[in-house]
DNA sequence: GGTTTGAAATTGACAGTGTCAACATCAAGT
DNA sequence: ACTTGATGTTGACACTGTCAATTTCAAACC
């Protein structure tokens, strides 16, 4: 298994993503850099640029990734089995808060601030886009079954990822006094105080009754 | 009006916050930076770690700023006007999604990665939880009075605390096909076209249904 | 097979950053 | 008058993103 020092690496874009997201998960987001990534790399502290126009546009490409694994999870046939279009579009939720909860890396990319709008590939646009129309086809079916009443599904659909994306920003790195919040029903504690052992569907589910049943008491 | 030129500025602690936000507003969250701060306020470049130890520490000042100022908004006497505690609720959303919205730059520095979770000040960290308590305050209030099912507070506050958070985020700056989703209804084009003219109030109630009635079709 | 060419990688350079350590200034209290 | 502690300054270090000019080399073409 011999080393070959060649000039030119090889498959250098491809390692470039993944050393990335290495140095993410080790060190943080704001870590990040492409000096770093070439040194790391053992190669020059310009070659990255040969592969992305900016650090924006390697951010982007880990985003675009993002995109593209959360979209195949919420359409992962498992999430996909019941005939009731409800409990689909309810899978589609928990897919999309494991994903989140499985992906911090991706998800705080994907979702944070480091990415100005203005440099957003189109690619990242474009797949971005994917994903939402995923949840709102979901929505659209519900509603054309008429298991769900008859509210503009754009905005249950932007309602729904307002949750979700809620739930998952609060497992991932409990804003405000969220994991706090969550000290009151001792299995989320447990759950949020160790994240390997989240129960996502529990906590899932429970702000999930809330949203199909609703808040009002019935009287 | 004389310009002193003294050695000691006087109140630049003030005036850093102040001209910070200024930056910020002017050319974003990623342009700022403790030298260029030292630089605008005519001072030397490090004159600033005199009152904040790390730039980590300025951003927090700024986060709690706005944690306190969103209390107050939550609390402001217009929102807490009507009898029921539910509308009372209700207000306190909206006063939140109208704080988000005319206070962009507060709210992007409180809730993005800027601030890393283990640098966060205890003044921060105590702010923020005094703002979730407003809202979960409310929340019990609303369950003790009956208006609302006998779900866990925590959860409650959790769940509209996310949705909230969803709109506003939405509102600020349109993540994933968020602004294109809101094409669908006319009104809401406008209202997101125009930042200017968002109808809060508008929005927060097509989502604030369906989370007091429900997505379920009632049959 | 030799030559051309274009992608990939390199080095040098510039301007900017956060932050530390040593030092200067000055208002206020002893 | 003297000390002192808070505030502001300068120099320095090790980084960063990114540009321009340059080298290397594998593959395509004659």
């Amino acid at each position: 298994m011999s080393v070959k020092k060649t000039y030119h690496h090889g498959d250098l874009r491809k390692k470039l993503l993944e050393t990335a997201l290495e140095i993410i998960s080790e060190h943080g987001l704001e870590k990040i850099s492409m000096r770093g990534l070439g040194r790391r790399l053992g190669v020059s502290r310009t070659a990255p640029y040969r592969h992305f126009s900016d650090k924006s546009a390697l951010l982007c490409a880990i985003a675009e990734q993002g995109y593209k694994r959360l979209t195949a999870a919420m359409n992962h046939p498992n999430q996909q089995l019941s005939d009731d279009p409800l409990t689909r579009l309810k899978n589609t939720g928990i897919a999309y808060v494991e994903f989140a909860v499985s992906n911090p890396v991706h998800y705080r990319i994907m979702f944070g601030n480091e990415i100005l709008e203005s440099k957003r590939t189109p690619e990242l646009v474009k797949s971005a886009e994917t994903t939402f129309n995923e949840l709102l086809n979901a929505v659209k079916v519900c509603r054309n079954e008429g298991v769900v009443k008859p509210f503009d599904p754009y905005i249950v659909a932007n309602t729904l990822w307002s949750m979700t994306h809620g739930i998952s920003t609060l497992l991932i790195d409990g804003q405000i006094q969220a994991v706090n919040a969550f000290k009151g029903p001792p299995a989320m504690l447990q759950a949020v105080s160790d994240p390997e052992r989240v129960d996502v569907k529990q906590i899932f589910e429970h702000m999930e009754e809330i949203l199909i049943t609703g808040l009002l008491a019935t009287r």
